[in-house]
DNA sequence: GATAAACTGTAACGTTAGTTACAATTCACG
DNA sequence: CGTGAATTGTAACTAACGTTACAGTTTATC
């Protein structure tokens, strides 16, 4: 069982987009060094502001990620995947973790404390440029999710952050969104009213088809458009 | 004269919060392996899209850095001052840079690329480790800026925003921001007007006194209380 | 199958920021 | 000093979103 979950920590993190150039070895360390932890839905893996170090890479399950903002208003930012790792990696303490990451579905998570990843290290210093390249990867995401708040109106952000989750599933059938236009709402900083407003306007226009918590995107370069004015 | 830039850069990256934690041996190898770069006002440091690797790092001046959104249309995202890093150090390529870099000023930067980083990691591996350090610290900012838009209305917004631009002088005087309410609503996604209006709003209050370019925050616990809602 | 929970559709109203345009002020540079 | 550029002050109008509230629909759970 345990041997399972292993198993399955280790073909998690082969394919992680941080880990893919680095030799298999650096994966094994980090399953060897690290511990498999099951946590139930509605679960917090870490709070912000926890001052523990190391980090946690999401081997199965959903977590949804809040920041806090002034005024102690939590907004939701992003989702936690498999591959996706959680935490911070400083040296010496570096400042609160950033977000507080709650489960949505019972998730594993393989922790990996800021000791074990010296003893990583020492081994396979390059694990710092890993994490560096990960981060760099959700700096990316932040950044550009702030460029498109700024600057775009709510029907232009919406579908934009719509493209967003769809991810680059450029398979060949319409990428199929399981989400809430409350929950949508909240990823994007409007009200579930101003979502549903634009989203029956998208459906009109054929863009998109709406049903009970879910979205199919039927004309992704139609909806390109209109994220880009 | 090229050698009092080289004493200065060492100096820039000795203070620099990024590296204060590491041996100086660390500052001496970038700085004899990297390159000083003069820059006059209005040029770029670099270009979104960019795909040269490497790091940039400010000694001297200032310049304002850009996020395009899609559709075009750039942001102004921050300042880097000395002591920040622009730039990027994922391996292998690891895609585009991320923001478009402007000198406001005339500014020196000490630019190492890839290469020559490689170089450095040789004898100090622990190099990438500073590198994913302030990676999560421009990290922490982003997810700031976005938890702020996404939560906050223009009024509270432009408190917060005034405040972090003051950052943590906390010198025993009133801090003075040098920017125009144009550069303030770009950077913070409303229009002048907006800025405007609040602005005169928090001088009636008493909070701040304004000038031609200028902004003196006068109550920084009144600030923090509207930031606050 | 029945009941509750979650999700979506819809509406009236008030607020607020964007748009556009122009005038007044301050500064920089010669 | 004096001219032009940059910055700030102001205004009327429009459009859009937020707020609040409730009804209808779909799913989940037992």
């Amino acid at each position: 069982m345990n041997n399972n979950e292993q198993i399955l920590a280790l073909e998690v993190l082969q394919k992680a987009a941080w880990l893919e150039d680095y030799p298999v070895t650096l994966a094994n360390s980090l399953v060897r060094e690290g511990r498999l932890v099951r946590l139930n839905a509605g679960e917090w893996a870490q709070a912000e502001g926890d001052n523990r170090n190391g980090l946690s890479v999401v081997i199965d399950g959903l977590l949804h990620t809040y920041c806090t903002a002034p005024g102690d208003r939590d907004v939701m930012i992003w989702f936690a995947e498999p591959g996706s790792v959680l935490g911070h990696a400083t040296r010496h303490g570096g400042g609160p973790r950033l977000v507080t990451a709650v489960c949505a579905e019972p998730s594993i998570l393989l922790e990996i404390s800021e000791s074990e990843l010296d003893k990583v290290a020492k081994h396979s210093p390059e694990i710092w440029r890993a994490i560096a390249a990960f981060t760099y990867e959700d700096l990316r995401n932040a950044l550009r999710m702030t460029a498109e708040i700024m600057s775009l109106r709510p029907r232009e952000r919406i579908a934009a952050r719509l493209l967003a989750i769809a991810g680059d599933d450029q398979a060949d059938k319409n990428p199929v969104l399981r989400i809430s236009q409350e929950l949508l709402g909240e990823l994007m900083g409007v009200t579930r009213k101003t979502v549903n407003i634009h989203l029956s306007a998208f459906e009109r226009d054929g863009l998109i088809r709406t049903g009970y918590g879910r979205i199919e995107l039927c004309d992704l370069s139609g909806l390109k458009m209109i994220a880009n004015g």
